[in-house]
DNA sequence: CGATCAGTTGAGAATGGTCAAATTCGGTGG
DNA sequence: CCACCGAATTTGACCATTCTCAACTGATCG
């Protein structure tokens, strides 16, 4: 009976905001310039004008910073549903480089596009900024990751958090999900060296409670890893402002 | 010759978007609910519902997260011109605490507000989205910050950052600026202990760089504190969207 | 079959944390 | 004006977490 096919960031915004038919289908006229990047392929570099904004149907990517040292903070990994710069394309710049950390698909977005549906479709926009919104409270709680937990903390509430995104959108289930990035990308993204990241996961693994091991993520002790990380939900489950 | 009384708010988005006389008046309408709260005042609880939001007027404000701990996290500092919890009027409670770090002076704007500037005054609206992605900016950088560099360097960002900030509302001067914090609020923003951030303090002052004592700060050598701390202020400066 | 890249392990060094104790400083009451 | 109080700052000694360097394994790929 769907009119429309469901793409991943359908079904997220669908759990959170309850959108019509209309909705759905301008929602699906977004996926119209379908493009596909390589693995490894950087869509984006920090300071690059004219960039356009992306939001990703199949595979993963990360979004980070370099610092003058050579150094790489991993700011965010983005998964099926999410959109990439979107900032990007209000800034006449970007403020972050973007890459491809698996084959890719995404349809490409123009602001005129975004802002064509804000005034069709209100309640779509109200999502879009929801789904924006929710990004910003994932950035403060990676904040906090940073700021004020220990490695295996940290590294916990990582694969946490990616467990329950991907759930969201149907990939992976409670035990566990598999998972393209390697130690380097964990460093990246946790403020550690990758071989102190070796050392957490292999901690992690003896005590029973998460294994990674050839790209799959299996949660051993759900509970426990929740308790240990602090993990919270509650920022990322927020309902969205408009479910009448 | 001014239809309008220039405020901190008004100061800063000038200082990047070109608004009219009408852009001036709406926002100055912003400024119609005025609301005093005393030093140490908590006027935001993570986890509330039904928070209004707020543009501060005067003095220094904080946002933060606790952990279970006991530990605590702090977002950013907020200072004159800045919003308070924009993002507690999309989500129906609010992510993060919020607390007065100085007598404090604001306007209380609601979500309509908000939104019938942006039917009324699209410029304006850009303006403000502007601003909020330039908060955003913001918090990549202190994810960097937090996660790629030493302690030494994250102070001096800092420093630079809210020297930097200050000047643009007009507070301050190349040479520095008066500042309410205490260790303990470095400390909780930058992810470590008060008495490390002593240590820190004083190394930076031997070193000839800034001294930060009785509540001000003064940069002793610009050049070589912002070479020091990889400052760029790229992810501050960046020119609205709508200048035509 | 080298070459390369991700992962693994160990040893020593460094950065930053913890605990405990002064010291300074801005009030406040006598 | 002075004694005193609490909060913020300062310092030292010691400890823990995490980093760096260096080497080795194992898989994958041309």
């Amino acid at each position: 009976m769907k009119l429309v096919e469901s793409s991943p960031l359908t079904r997220k915004l669908s759990a959170f905001v309850a959108l019509s038919e209309a909705d759905l289908e301008t929602l699906a006229r977004f996926h119209h310039r379908r493009r596909t990047f390589p693995a490894g392929h950087t869509m984006m570099h920090e300071g690059q004008s004219n960039a356009s904004a992306f939001i990703l149907a199949e595979g993963w990517a990360c979004s980070y910073k370099m610092l003058p040292d050579g150094g790489r903070q991993v700011i965010n990994f983005q998964i099926p549903g999410d959109f990439l710069g979107l900032r990007s394309i209000l800034f006449r710049s970007s403020d972050l480089s973007l890459e491809a950390l698996t084959d890719i698909e995404a349809s490409e977005v123009f602001a005129p596009d975004i802002l064509g549906a804000f005034a069709r479709a209100p309640r779509l926009a109200t999502a879009v900024l929801w789904a924006s919104s929710r990004d910003e409270a994932m950035m403060v709680e990676h904040l906090v990751n940073l700021g004020r937990r220990s490695a295996v903390e940290r590294m916990a509430h990582l694969l946490l958090e990616l467990g329950a995104r991907l759930n969201l959108v149907g990939v992976g289930d409670r035990t566990g999900f598999s998972c393209p990035l390697t130690q380097y990308h964990l460093a990246d993204a946790l403020g550690l060296s990758a071989i102190h990241v070796n050392r957490v996961l292999r901690q992690l693994r003896e005590d029973g409670m998460v294994t990674f091991q050839k790209g799959r993520v299996v949660f051993n002790d759900l509970a426990r890893l929740q308790s240990l990380a602090g993990f919270d939900t509650a920022y990322m489950d927020h309902e969205g402002p408009l479910l009448r």
